[in-house]
DNA sequence: TGACCATAGTGTAATAAATACACACTATAT
DNA sequence: ATATAGTGTGTATTTATTACACTATGGTCA
């Protein structure tokens, strides 16, 4: 960019799709708005960046208040510029999507700000319409987590440290929005060589308890350049 | 995001890698700066985006200025917004990469604007030292066209509308920074079906004429969901 | 006009990866 | 003891990837 010009002036935001995973379902963290525009409607996490801020602080801050968790995972997702975005003036927003273990987040109730009623977890399947380009945002982040989880390990970020293989799979299932073979996948999973099998099994259920495992993270860095891919698997 | 609290101001910035590929090698455009900061260093094209235009049509006006053309392939890269990007104070900027046929372009001049001495295309792999954190921005536009390569038909965007095989292998060679094997190479790229062959020849070399292709649009969508690989080859 | 140069153009076999598919096992609850 | 519900495993088939070397052609130049 080039400099001695008139400084324009704007506005920005920045909004976050937070999303979680609990009993096989993918969920966004949605806020009530009590604020004109839209007020009563249901919005993504959002906030102004400060201008001595940088955007990853501003996003880190929106996690924690409405979390109560740090070092979460977060990736930019796109910067929204249109001019109709907000219906009082163009606000641009840049858009992040994070990724959280909703367990660690059970007994912790979710803060509640003067700008928001409420925050509540939306089923990703069911949402109810949102305010301003939000759905938009949505859609992009989940597409985006959808192409990503196939060449890097995202999707760890959405499960407890120990998981059983048949959630990992859920997993992808729930965001591939498609059924994958066990056998195959348990194969493919464990061909990677990324996991690391633990002497410990699920507790409390009425059928067999599986094994726990833990990513492995000596090799985590490695499968993020090798990109696992389940590109065409189409059997149930 | 949420409103009625105090508009923080910003200024922000579009700025704009713009790929092309000539004689087997992949160029950027870059400005000679004209003014403080890093006067009479190399950057990238860019400028403040206007409060009543879509960052969108910045990047398309930048583009329009330095290239003369319209309806060139872009797309949004990154948003920057460190405090320390720019020695003023913090300025944010939306950046872009763009892909064009640098044909189109042989006999036009580049035109020269109040902010810049000069705007020259750099062989990627000889680039200057940069203003600002641009080197960084080029960095980045290359890992995501590198990625995107494979899955998208992105590459055509940087060719004439009638090319070779060869051509096209060439390019997929520049952009991953390997070689492929060619035999490899034109089954696999034929096999999409994406190409359709032209009943023409190059002409105008001393050796024989290799014939000619164009992209096959009707099939385009299709293959941009196929994702096209070309994954693990390593043999020259 | 024939030899030469530079690049175009072609096929097959070996290996690796992805896919389709079905049944026995086990922890718990009743 | 038995019903239930989910765990855990192996193989054959198909498809994709890789490795590899020679002939064909158009143009140039002696």
């Amino acid at each position: 960019m080039q400099s001695n010009l008139p400084h324009l002036q704007s506005t920005f935001t920045t909004d976050c799709v937070i999303f979680g995973f609990h009993e096989g379902e993918l969920k966004v963290l949605l806020i009530e708005r009590n604020e004109y525009p839209f007020k009563g409607w249901w919005a993504l996490p959002g906030f102004f960046v400060d201008h001595n801020e940088t955007i990853d602080d501003a996003v880190k801050r929106i996690l924690y208040e409405h979390t109560g968790l740090t070092g979460i995972y977060m990736e930019q997702l796109y910067t929204f510029g249109g001019l109709k975005r907000h219906p009082q003036g163009r606000i641009i927003t840049v858009a992040y999507y994070a990724l959280l273990r909703l367990d660690d987040l059970k007994s912790r109730p979710v803060p509640i700000t003067d700008f928001a009623r409420q925050a509540v977890w939306h089923p990703l399947n069911d949402l109810p319409e949102l305010a301003f380009d939000h759905r938009h945002i949505i859609d992009k982040s989940m597409a985006k987590v959808r192409r990503k989880i196939s060449y890097s390990p995202i999707a760890f970020e959405l499960l407890p440290e120990k998981f059983t293989l048949t959630q990992l799979q859920q997993l992808y299932e729930a965001i591939w929005g498609r059924k994958l073979d066990k056998r195959n996948f348990r194969k493919k999973m464990l061909n990677y060589n990324i996991l690391k099998e633990l002497p410990e099994f699920q507790r409390g259920v009425s059928y067999r308890a599986a094994r726990l495992y833990r990513l492995d993270k000596r090799k985590y860095a490695r499968v993020f350049q090798n990109e696992m891919t389940f590109s065409r698997e189409t059997n149930g």
